[in-house]
RNA sequence: GCCGGUGUGGCGGAAUUGGUAGACGCACGGGACUCAAAAUCCCGCGACCGCAAGGUUGUGUCAGUUCGACUCUGACCACCGGCACCA
């Protein structure tokens, strides 16, 4: 370097960050136009809710986006970027009642101020394109396509269990209800059964399932969630007939239907369960005043699948009898609460011996057990009794008369035969899956184009009268629906008959609205049509990005809604999304005291030191008060944790460069982040010395030379680990998607460049090479200091605008190599090789190594395994 | 309870196809610069034994496959996400 004294600009991100967005929204850099001569890329992160604030969550998932759209920008791809506002929801409703605001005004200033937000961390939006889900020209389309699928009979109405508050008079969202209670009441939740809109999205089932296979870049896990989530499964549908107790109580000769998948026990089944809601319940409690008071409990209490599976078992006899459909035995019916009303026939027959559920059930009931399968060993058999547990296993069936020594198929096969020929059951396939609820009891929502007429019932609104505007200036208090209470929106005329009706009141489940945004955004502009010809360029979503917890229902519910677009005709691909990347959460430390009256006070990690407790380890300590408070661990960032950091605090701070450095650096992004405020330091750092370098470069000697054609062995060096640097970072953004081990690598050439001593112009030719690829990779993840770096070494252009770079595969080349010797496997030597060294060559060398030969210690060698170009194992 | 995931130094993580465990960063220790501090730069840093060379051990636990296992198989433990009205 020149001994010159010289200056070096102090890194202000503040100016630095300002003057690179100014450029890029004056060249209007990220204005995506069609233009089918073109290769496009759509980069699409999940749109936010607009809840207040960007939280880091959001900066992390769309720093990722960001990432990837502006490397494909440098590989010469048209790339789309967009970005909207997930705008209804409950939030805004809880937030409408704490402070008296209308939710719109609530929600539209949320959004001006996010939008500010998103714009200052430098992402390359196409923000003409911005959509928010609570504007009309938006949801009408949900009210249209509801009409469409209403037609079509995949929208249907029936009823549908709720979470009842008995003293707000409300219908309670599943994490309203806390420990069984109304949040704002206290009040023990009840089930209601209300009639609601569903979409038919079973009728989809099989296809969801089956195109699975086609989303090879999907994460494994998430196809497999999806795939457990639909569930299929075949078995055989079985019907026993009531006998004259159930008759008689019924009133009608029927049957009672059950699923099961493993019709091989069904001789072995000793009784029948029913969910409470069930009509055979329903029958028999209107004459048995406990089972009535059973019943009613059962209906009480959460309508969480997690707390229905978790409750201890319990049951009930009706005092009602079913026949077996093969050998005619009487067989009870119980109430029994693990039965759930929503899954298969609302019944199951029961087999304790081989099926755990119902074996700890006649096991607390005293029901008899009785085993009709062995296992094919004969360590499990009949003859062992009393059994201590089930054998749920498949096996050879016993005790089944007719159809003894069957294995699992053949049982099941023979099984079904008779059981058809006699019409008392058929093989049929069971999905787990249900029929997607849409119907939500709340006024912040697409608003359900519905009439009631006191004549003609339910009248779809006519396509002319759309949208059904949501009134914008409720505030609601919290017991029911505001728009019950709204006549102006109420008062309208049947499309029908043309006397006065009502109009619907509740709303659109917001997974409707998320469920295609993704297409609007080819064509946010369309005032006529939902979508237009514009979605058949961009579409399919090329990358998608978002949090792990939308792994089923979002994405199930939009490959569904794709599809019913699909068969109306509307668009033509099966598939929205081809290639998905779930981020982990953010993490940060919890603090928190127990106080005198048992409640826990959390503190924020910027109120808390940890230090020192003299036995090796750290305490923390508040530091206002210096007392000490209890670390709870690491958790999910989150208001009721009072663990959230606030990236605007970093931004103003140290920079958008260096939050989206650090977010990008700290983990991979499919793993949870821990926040670390040492680890943002560590990143503001990293930018200041790659600045320095730089500038350091730049202020050390005049103009740099072109690269000289015979350079010597250092010169060779750095060159080659410019070149494999920029190899592993072209496939670490491109193709693996690990962002942190990128960044690893960029870190250790700057620090080899910084090792690099410069003597002569041969010098610094190579070390300005270096440092433009270093610019040039780091550029997608801290765009706004590259842009100033890239004018620094002495180009006039903007670096946006610039192609990624390609490897010199004269560079990479490498004359020698060295090998890893082991002994049995454990590492003993290294030898140094020639690159194009023959097997013979490596191995004698090895063998020849001093370190190697005391080890192998005049043993026999038994035998050399050769690893080209990493180890030879010599096992002796 | 069911489905899915994760577990590696003091900490975040790396090891891409079964082939050098701990890259890179943070924290910490030592040194340089400074009147001093901060910043910056240099060196060290899994544990145990050893002056060193080097050796032993080590990837949640237990067992297995292999010349060789963080990686594959089985059982178990802990934590995290989802479970259909949070988004």
């Amino acid at each position: 370097m020149s001994d010159q004294p010289h200056t070096i600009p102090e890194y202000d991100p503040q100016a630095v960050e300002a003057e690179a967005r100014r450029w890029w929204t004056d060249h209007e850099s990220f204005r995506a136009r069609e233009d089918p001569a073109r290769e496009k890329f759509y980069c699409l992160s999940m749109f936010p809710y607009p809840s207040g604030r960007l939280h880091m969550g959001h900066v992390r998932n769309y720093t990722i986006g960001d990432v990837i759209a502006r490397h494909q920008r440098m590989l010469g791809r048209n790339v789309l970027q967009p970005m909207g506002w997930d705008a209804f929801g409950l939030p805004a409703e809880n937030a409408a009642m704490a402070r008296g605001v209308a939710p719109a005004a609530w929600t539209w200033d949320n959004i001006a101020y996010m939008r500010r937000q998103l714009q200052s961390l430098g992402f390359g939006i196409d923000w003409s394109r911005e959509l928010a889900t609570c504007q009309p020209q938006y949801y009408r389309w949900n009210q249209w396509l509801f009409l469409r699928l209403l037609e079509k009979g995949l929208v249907y109405q029936t009823t549908g269990t709720v979470n009842w508050d008995p003293l707000d008079q409300t219908v309670l969202a599943n994490e309203q209800v806390i420990d069984g209670r109304g949040w704002r009441t206290g009040a023990l939740v009840e089930k209601r059964e209300i009639p609601m809109y569903y979409m038919r999205i079973t009728a989809y089932a099989d296809e969801l399932l089956e195109a699975l296979d086609t989303l090879t870049e999907w994460p494994e896990r998430v196809r497999l969630m999806q795939a457990n989530w639909i569930g299929r499964s075949e078995g055989v549908e079985i019907a026993f007939p009531y006998d004259a107790t159930a008759r008689e109580a019924t009133g009608a000769d029927g049957l009672l239907k059950v699923f099961t998948t493993r019709a091989d026990t069904l001789l072995g089944a000793t009784y029948c369960a029913v969910a409470a809601e069930h009509p055979l319940a329903t029958a028999a409690a209107r004459s048995d005043a406990k089972l009535a008071a059973f019943v009613d409990e059962c209906k009480r209490g959460s309508v969480m699948e997690a707390d229905v599976a978790t409750a201890e078992k319990r049951g009930m006899p009706t005092g009602l009898y079913v026949l077996h459909p093969l050998t005619g035995a009487r067989l009870p019916v119980w109430v029994a609460n693990y039965v759930l009303m929503g899954y298969g026939e609302g019944a199951v027959m029961a087999v304790p011996a081989h099926d755990e559920r119902d074996f700890e059930f006649a096991t607390k009931y005293g029901l008899p057990i009785r085993c009709v399968i062995r296992s094919t060993t004969g360590a499990y058999t009949d003859t062992i009794a009393p059994w201590a547990a089930a054998y749920a296993e498949h096996g050879i069936t016993v005790n089944s008369g007719a159809f003894d020594g069957l294995g699992f198929q053949a049982a099941v096969d023979a099984i079904a035969g008779a059981l058809e020929a006699k019409s008392l059951g058929r093989k049929r396939v069971q999905f787990r899956l249900r029929d997607w609820g849409i119907s939500r009891q709340r006024y912040w929502g697409t608003p359900i184009p519905i009439i009631h007429c006191a004549s003609c019932g339910a009248v779809p609104v006519p396509e002319d009268q759309l949208p059904v505007v949501l009134p914008e200036d409720c505030v609601p208090d919290g017991s029911g629906n505001p728009l019950r209470k709204r006549e102006d929106f109420l008062r309208c005329t049947c499309p029908k008959c043309g006397k006065p009706g009502r109009r619907e009141t509740d709303t659109m489940d917001t997974f409707v609205d998320s469920s295609w945004y993704f297409l609007r955004f080819a064509c946010a502009d369309n005032g006529q049509a939902m979508v237009d010809e514009r979605v058949r360029y961009w579409l399919p979503v090329d990358q998608y990005i978002g949090g792990i917890e939308h792994a089923i229902l979002h994405l199930l519910y939009s490959r569904f809604w794709t599809r019913v677009m699909r068969d109306l005709g509307l668009v033509s691909l099966d598939e929205p999304f081809a290639r998905l990347l779930t981020q982990g959460m953010v993490l940060n430390g919890i603090y928190f005291r127990k106080t005198e009256t048992g409640r826990i006070a959390y503190f924020n990690p910027t109120e808390v030191e940890e230090r020192e407790d003299g036995a090796g380890g750290t305490r923390a300590f508040l530091v206002t008060d210096g007392e000490p408070v209890e670390s709870g661990g690491m958790g999910t960032m989150s208001k009721s944790k009072n663990n959230g950091v606030d990236p605007q605090v970093l931004v103003d701070t140290l920079g958008a460069d260096t939050a989206r450095l650090f977010t990008m650096f700290t983990a991979p992004p499919e793993q949870t982040l821990e926040w670390s405020d040492e680890g943002v330091q560590g990143a503001a750092r990293f930018l200041k010395r790659t600045w320095k370098a730089v500038h350091g470069h730049v202020a050390g000697g005049g103009a740099t030379g072109p690269l000289a054609t015979d350079l010597n062995d250092g010169q060779k060096t750095l060159r080659r680990q410019v070149h494999q640097t920029l190899a592993k970072v072209s496939d670490d953004i491109g193709r693996r998607r690990t962002f942190n081990t990128a960044i690893a690598a960029v870190m250790e050439l700057l620090n080899a460049v910084n090792r690099f001593e410069v003597a002569t112009a041969g010098d610094r030719a190579v070390v300005q090479e270096a440092l433009e690829l270093l610019v040039l990779m780091l550029s997608p993840i801290v765009p706004h200091i590259c842009h100033r770096l890239w004018n620094v070494l002495g180009h006039p252009g903007a670096i946006i605008d610039v192609s990624w770079p390609q490897p010199d595969p004269d560079a990479l080349v490498a004359e020698t190599r060295e090998i890893v010797v082991q002994v049995n496997g454990k590492v003993r030597g290294r030898v140094t090789v020639a690159t194009n060294a023959a097997e013979a060559e490596v191995r004698a060398a090895a063998l020849a190594d001093g370190n190697v030969q005391r080890f192998v210690g005049g043993q026999p060698v038994r035998k050399v395994i050769v690893v080209p170009g990493k180890l030879v194992n010599v096992v002796v």
